[in-house]
DNA sequence: CCAAAAGTGTTACTATTACACCCATGC
DNA sequence: GCATGGGTGTAATAGTAACACTTTTGG
């Protein structure tokens, strides 16, 4: 639908090419990276990885780890081969939260980038904190250096997303390893929250939910005392969870596509809503549900 | 993606235009476009705006109102700038939500879309449903046509993004007028959540959490029995909400940069650590933060 | 006068908070 | 043996679910 001559040019067909360009286009472009707000957890605190850059602009500033989209992969495969590159970790919980778009947000061309977090568990870190190959430093979440670009405002707007994700989705987990304590889990959401829990009510909410098991295992947590080992129960969660998030496939039938060919602008496709499921959708609406945590958000916003 | 053909940004701030008029890069270059999942609140039910393509590829097929990002603006005013072409509508709620990047999703080019999701008040729904200067049909959201591209998958995480951002944030008051009844409130939630509520039970819960007041105001609703009128709680809300996600800005003075300067490669940052703030967090810290909802995600998770 | 939507209160139950002492281990 | 962190139970309170009849209005 968009310039459809827009086509690239190979750079052998170009005749006159600068020194700059070889890949050229009808409309302007800009460039797209993925940047990595990677944030590697300790079994007590959270750190974010940096990088400090060489070159100019920002020479010497700390910057999120990250590069530009190649045209064979997605912004998702960009996003875990920084990573990778950066830390040597595969399998690591990747999630892009935001575009960032600001015209002038790099000095040197147009480029938007695509912020992510990584979340790492304390057996990564150890391995991410113990390798010398690159130039990168873990810094304290609360204490961070002078920043490149817009990274600054990029972090700050990836706790805050950590934090929303932590009340939707199952995301402490991909900071513990597989198996892990309480108070590791405890830790978690203290840290990400801000807050400070009572431990034997944090215990009881945490197996009432079943989201965890106990694990009968051999440990060898140097504490003090030794600690009770548990595990995400997966019997538990991932079936109810992440299957049932997929939408039903066939919505609509392909065929009946012509009924809605119509002259009348911004008309109700009324002829979609004659369905033969109208019946059981009323059915299912007798059924009443709790109106628990419909307002909770107000608690989020208090307590930010 | 529509009418974007006639209406590219002019090359104007690109420095590297090749004889051919075009704009070239040293690498390639991805396009950039913003779709929007626009959603029309009827009073009663959810509504999805989409536009029917004129073009190959997916000629006659329907597809989201969208367009290229210029070399001067934002994603978001991109996404803004479509909307507003789409339904002559400005001030209405846009929210990114994810980027789609797959190498073929379109077959003419490398695109990347950013996604947004644009929700419009019943007032809003009536103007667009009433304008006919575009050809676009509201469709109900179970009820969908043949989509374009990676249209579809689009649709449905947007709905599924609509639930989540409804229990984090006051979005059910953008699907509102400025004055709606409780059954309005009500049906939000209910169409969004795939749920069925109490009535009774609904309206104490809204009333208790204080985000509404009732509006002592005339009532023209052309309903059997007049319902209240309610808005919502400004005086509470905002205040305590969005300026409380700010973050404050200055973490981290400028000068101590180079505290950091180190040979080693992934040590921890030791040295920002040493903070007098380190008291006070302590002292926060013994304050005790009730567990509740911590892990209510596993509600989402298996009512998805 | 009938159909359709709005208004209203109470009881039973469940979830959540607040809170303090003893126990195991490593040094 | 002592410091550190781990484990445990209960009572008071607050929050939530379930539930049915009456009132108002328009046609």
């Amino acid at each position: 639908m968009l310039h459809s001559e827009n086509k690239i040019s190979e750079p052998n067909d170009q005749k006159e090419v600068s020194s700059a360009g070889n890949y050229c286009y009808r409309y302007p472009h800009a460039a797209v990276t993925a940047d990595c707000v990677i944030f590697g957890f300790t079994g007590k605190e959270l750190k974010i990885l940096l990088v400090e850059r060489g070159n100019e602009p920002y020479l010497g500033y700390w910057a999120l780890p990250g590069g530009f989209m190649r045209m064979n992969e997605t912004i998702e495969q960009t996003a875990a081969r920084e990573l990778a590159e950066e830390t040597n970790l595969t399998n690591v919980f990747l999630d892009q939260f935001k575009v960032y778009s600001r015209v002038d947000r790099d000095p040197r061309e147009r480029v938007i980038t695509v912020a992510f977090i990584a979340l790492l568990k304390p057996d990564d870190y150890k391995v991410v904190a113990g390798d010398d190959a690159v130039n990168a430093i873990w810094f304290n979440d609360k204490m961070l250096p002078p920043l490149a670009f817009d990274h600054k405002e990029i972090i700050q707007e990836a706790r805050q997303y950590l934090k929303e994700i932590l009340k939707l989705k199952p995301v402490a987990f991909e900071l513990l390893n597989k198996v892990f304590t309480i108070a590791e889990l405890q830790a978690v959401y203290e840290v990400i929250n801000s807050a400070n829990y009572d431990r034997r009510n944090f215990l009881r909410t945490a197996l009432d939910s079943e989201i965890i098991k106990e694990v009968p295992d051999e440990n060898s947590h140097s504490n003090h005392r030794i600690s009770r080992l548990y595990t995400v129960n997966h019997n538990f969660l991932p079936s109810h969870a992440f299957e049932a998030t997929t939408f039903s496939d066939d919505i609509f039938p392909a065929d009946s596509k012509s009924q809605v060919k119509s002259d009348n602008n911004y008309v109700e496709a009324e002829s979609f809503e004659k369905s033969a499921l109208k019946e059981e959708i009323k059915e299912e609406k007798e059924r009443k549900t709790p109106t628990k945590g419909l307002f909770d958000f107000l608690r989020n916003l208090s307590s930010s």
